[in-house]
DNA sequence: CGCTGACACGAGTCCTCGGTCGTGTTCAAC
DNA sequence: GTTGAACACGACCGAGGACTCGTGTCAGCG
């Protein structure tokens, strides 16, 4: 259950020549993950989107997993960067900070859409770890944000709270991505925003 | 975005023998699958577990994901009839009803526990297919329920309703049930009790 | 029994993958 | 310019994968 040692580089690259290769190695991975998956990231096919010898991949990666393991840090951190902005970036009062938050969080999730349909569908062990890591955080941003606006937390249960609400959240934003369902997008931000505004004003009165 | 047919089975079997081999067959996808997960599902490893020559796979299946398919659909239409038996039977009045649905939907995941890992976790394009169809008949049941206890509908928009309601109510338990948070089962039912609860009350006074 | 098609077997084929290593090239320090 | 380390290359290796096919066994029918 506890996260392992991100596997350090085999050698630490010093010339820019060397800097470089570790960055266009990085960027191919990259868009080889977005378009043909964990299942097709073989590191052949990264190396040659790389244009880089296969060997070449290893003068600074260990195995193929410590490279799709920093892709993937790369692109949780950006993408929980932009979440953690819309979602500080969207304060307002009562209903509305609701419907801002989720607004925001809605945006920022189709701008990486395609990110969030990977790390969604495959899911090998390492992207679990990084997801678990992402979650927590922002259970913790969350649970904070309702202490600041309700101190009076009484016999509010405020870590179940925000556990559930992020769960909720994330998972009704992510599939109305993905799915693309009969639902319009004004028509579910309506709908969270009374679930969860609802549930919010029920606890605080 | 339209399902394939499943692939038809290379030869039918018509003896009892070749009947009986086939069951072994998906027997032994299903245990190899839980135990090792769809990474772990060789072609090789489901024959010996099937005590099988690799080359009787191919007799009954096309390919390995034919195997995969059959394998997965047999577990969801379980898991699902698990689920919806729990859902009909739980048929209570008010704030009741809600805590009964989401208590034996909750029953139903624990009891399938490995069965929900690897269907949330590994997720091949078989899988993926298999979800949506599963979750699109939740929805309508789920609607349909709302339609029988409600009959005023008025300007509910009944369908995005049970389709968030599904979301959330799916990915709170089943996150619940893999990441055995710090939330325990009464506090996470309370809260989601309250979450849904609350949004109906609020929906239909 | 004898025959035929259904069935089972498993060594073997071909392929892709992750990863190595010997060789050649570039860079920087002197 | 010379030298040695850093860097890049890509043919190559062993492992393991999906799937085949030649061979042999078994069940049912005349």
């Amino acid at each position: 259950m506890v996260g392992e040692e991100p596997r350090a580089m085999r050698r630490r690259p010093t010339q820019d020549r060397s800097r470089a290769t570790v960055e266009r190695i990085l960027d191919a991975g990259r868009s080889v993950l977005l378009e043909r998956g964990f299942e097709g990231a073989s590191t052949n096919r990264i190396a040659a989107a790389a244009g880089v010898g296969p060997g070449s991949l290893y003068q600074y990666f260990p195995d193929k997993e410590a490279i799709l393991d920093r892709v993937v840090e790369r692109a949780v951190d950006d993408l929980e960067a932009r979440i953690t902005r819309a979602f500080l970036g969207s304060l307002r009062a009562g209903d509305d900070a609701v419907r801002g938050h989720l607004e925001a969080l809605l945006d920022a999730l189709v701008a990486e859409a395609d990110l969030v349909r990977v790390l969604s569908q495959d899911r090998p062990r390492t992207v679990g770890r990084r997801r678990v890591g992402f979650a927590r955080r922002i259970d913790a941003l969350v649970a904070g944000a309702l202490l600041a606006e309700h101190p009076d937390a009484g016999d509010v249960p405020v870590d179940a709270v925000a556990w559930m609400l992020v769960r909720t959240v994330e998972h009704v934003t992510i599939s109305w991505v993905l799915e693309a369902p009969d639902v319009g997008r004004e028509a579910m931000l309506d709908e969270l925003t009374a679930l969860v505004g609802g549930y919010l004003r029920r606890r605080w009165g």
